[in-house]
DNA sequence: AGGCTGACTCCGT
DNA sequence: AACGGAGCCAGCC
């Protein structure tokens, strides 16, 4: 059990807060928890995830909006599949109109 | 025990 | 503008 990993545990609770319907970044979450230089743990933290839909790890994507950890969910298209659900347009693996769907967790949580 | 990989990002050339 | 290297650090071989 890593429930004690606060670096994880906070990717965590970052991720959940995330708006239906917006989108945030890898590097946007490490920023806010204080280890922008860490955006690959926030995505490690998301692959640890796993089956956790409580996560809507779905919502996270690298700073340009690219579905980059798409192929690490059930279906190749799953991850865009969700976000379109949401109302997020996606082509090409990538998030149309990303600076308005973005979400800032130190802009609404810090 | 040592080395490679990866759902990232920034910096230098 | 494009490419390569570096930093970060946990997991796997």
């Amino acid at each position: 059990m890593k429930n004690n990993d606060n670096f994880f545990e906070k990717v965590y609770d970052v991720a959940r807060k995330i708006p239906y319907g917006r989108v945030t970044s890898y590097g946007a979450i490490a920023k806010f928890l204080g280890a922008a230089k860490s955006a690959r743990m926030v995505g490690w933290a998301m692959n640890s995830v796993g089956g956790d839909h409580s996560i809507p790890a779905h919502r996270v994507v690298n700073r340009n909006g690219v579905l980059t950890g798409k192929h690490h969910f059930s279906g190749i298209n799953l991850m865009q599949q969700l976000l379109e659900n949401e109302g997020i347009q996606i082509k090409d693996d990538k998030i149309i109109h990303f600076e308005t769907v973005f979400w800032n967790p130190s802009k609404n949580i810090g």
